[in-house]
DNA sequence: CGGTATCCTAGTGGATACTG
DNA sequence: CAGTATCCACTAGGATACCG
């Protein structure tokens, strides 16, 4: 009984790894674009800040989700990539995106059958 | 690619769901265990005051995700189970629940091999 | 180019006490 | 039994400015 108590908890540590509002999506960008420089990551998640974009890949970094690269020259060129392990999120994150999706889809018909009463 | 853009961010649906310290577990209580009663619920979850239980179930509620049924009785008697809806969350909860299950024992691992050196 | 440093705000979650 | 009501600490996230 205890022992399913414990088991019940594990779904906590992929959420606290996935939470982040822009981890999510950095990670899909990472996982079907490939590899990416901390500019151009930047340039496709509109709205987010240089330092929001450091914390969230430092975050993810630590976890041994993202793999950092540095290339020492000027100016200096840094590239981000999934981690082999990393990629073993990716059926959560699918899963994740197919609910999403079915989701929205759903509001809006609750949304329409609203005005059409 | 405009379109590409807008169904990564379906993530954040899922995600924003299921974010809430205390709602993963909750709602793997009810999808194993079924109906429960507030109180039910409470000792089930060990650490949780009445108040953040209220507010994850109000939250969860209001997505459609559990549904609410109260027993207009002295004294009160009121019951939690997961909604229709709510059970289209399963493949993402199981996911995680898996992916966090390989991660603990990959940590472990990690944890070993250190000592061993 | 790829970051830090600083300051700020809103929201999350906890402790505690009270209630129909 | 099943909640509210307060108050409070902490953090996530954003704005802005500066740096090697």
């Amino acid at each position: 009984m205890e022992e399913r108590q414990v088991e019940l908890c594990r779904v906590e540590d992929a959420l606290s790894i996935l939470v982040g509002k822009w981890k999510p999506i950095i990670l899909l960008h990472l996982l079907h674009e490939g590899t990416h420089r901390f500019n151009e990551l930047k340039r496709k998640l509109p709205g987010i800040t240089q330092k929001m974009l450091t914390k969230q890949l430092r975050e993810l970094e630590a976890e041994d989700i993202v793999e950092r690269t540095v290339f020492p020259q000027v100016p200096p060129k840094v590239e981000y990539s999934i981690s082999e392990y990393g990629q073993t999120l990716e059926p959560i994150l699918e899963a994740m995106h197919e609910w999403g999706t079915n989701h929205t889809l759903r509001k809006r018909q609750i949304e329409q059958n609203k005005d059409e009463q």
